[in-house]
DNA sequence: GAGCGGTGAGTAATTACTCACTCACTTATT
DNA sequence: AATAAGTGAGTGAGTAATTACTCACCGCTC
């Protein structure tokens, strides 16, 4: 009656939101073709029949899984800040380290590869989502900057994916494959910064030539 | 006899064979859960029984393929020799056009992204010939220029992981995800090695901005 | 008592895998 | 040279288990 099993009966947003998070990860962690509706089910603690009922078939709750997952952009905002002020060193910064911190969870980025390989359709809306969103909006700067003689001349577009390029390479790495860690979230931040940035800077070219002084 | 089709019996080695064959490019394009047994027979043109005459289970099948397709290192020999010749830009354009280049097939990448995500226990066999081989042994480059005072100081291993990942994350834009490239392979290539060894080599910097942010 | 959250018990299709068997070809014996 | 016996490649027709999905039916709460 009152207090033991209390079980109040969820209502159908609550259910599925519990069902989208528990297939979320069951996804991420197995695939689309590798997880059942039966898993799911029981990861939610309801019948498998109430899966169905909130979600017409398998597909439909993988697809709601991707449309809701994209939320970003409170990165983005501080990223314009600092554009603005044309602090380069925070800018990559902070693109960086959002990607690389200690709490970060592999599961977007597990389903945003799962559902590339498996070619899903809201595939390409997930990434342009998660990652396109980040080369574009570096690239704009990365333009601006050229324009304004901070940077050397190169294709903005493709410099842009060479620093995400370095980021997400570091995430495969240790989230995907393994491969453990060797410095802090930090120390790694700040390297890869500091080798692009270097990079980029425009400074006057004095043809490459070791200069042994220490 | 004669008469009709002149179907000679395959030798259990081509018969193998052919069946790996047609097993990679499937699990390459639907993963290890998504492909049957049975599209992988008709594939290879045989009953599914025989599949199964080879390969004592489907998952033992996807070992194979995964045990056999660690070919790789006819590059190493040439980044060997630039690297002794101390020729920087000729030792990071080899290894990024080696994966950036027109006829690449994404089979490889595919295979080793499923096997990672899936969690096949030859993943990390088969990811230590494809890819750790390429930064450890730039790893140790870098840090013998380091060494000789040509490159800044810098941690070796992440300086590799960082061009490396350039490299893969392009391929896996325009291979798993389906972006196009705006650049020739070439352009993109020099594009990313100027990028990086312009970050690495050794200049006298005037600028006061580069300093640990904190 | 109506609507809604919730379920147990299905079902048809698909799955990995097996088995009894045939057929092409080789080798040993006549 | 003829043929019997053996070997291994190859298959059609299964099977038991699992799959995504359905449906008739509860029982709580407005």
């Amino acid at each position: 009656m009152t207090a033991r099993s209390k079980q109040r009966r969820s209502t159908s947003q609550e259910r599925q939101a519990g069902l989208i998070t528990a297939a979320a990860s069951l996804f991420a962690a197995k695939g689309f073709n590798g997880t059942t509706t039966k898993e799911i089910a029981r990861a939610a603690g309801v019948s498998e029949a109430l899966v169905f009922k909130h979600f017409p078939t398998k597909r439909a709750l993988y697809g709601a899984i991707l449309a809701e997952k994209v939320t970003v952009n409170e990165l983005l905002e501080a990223v314009e800040e600092s554009a603005k002020k044309r602090d380069d060193r925070r800018v990559f910064t902070l693109i960086a380290s959002f990607r690389i911190r200690p709490g970060a969870d592999s599961t977007l980025l597990r389903l945003l590869l799962f559902s590339a390989l498996e070619g899903h359709e809201l595939s390409a809306m997930f990434f342009g989502k998660h990652h396109r969103v980040f080369y574009d909006h570096l690239a704009t700067y990365i333009e601006t900057r050229i324009v304004e003689g901070a940077f050397r001349k190169v294709d903005p577009l493709l410099a842009a994916r060479a620093f995400i390029g370095m980021v997400v390479h570091h995430r495969l790495l240790h989230e995907i494959f393994g491969v453990p860690m060797h410095r802090s979230h930090d120390e790694t931040v700040t390297t890869y910064v500091d080798l692009f940035l270097a990079g980029l800077v425009h400074e006057p070219k004095a043809p490459a030539q070791r200069r042994r002084s220490r």
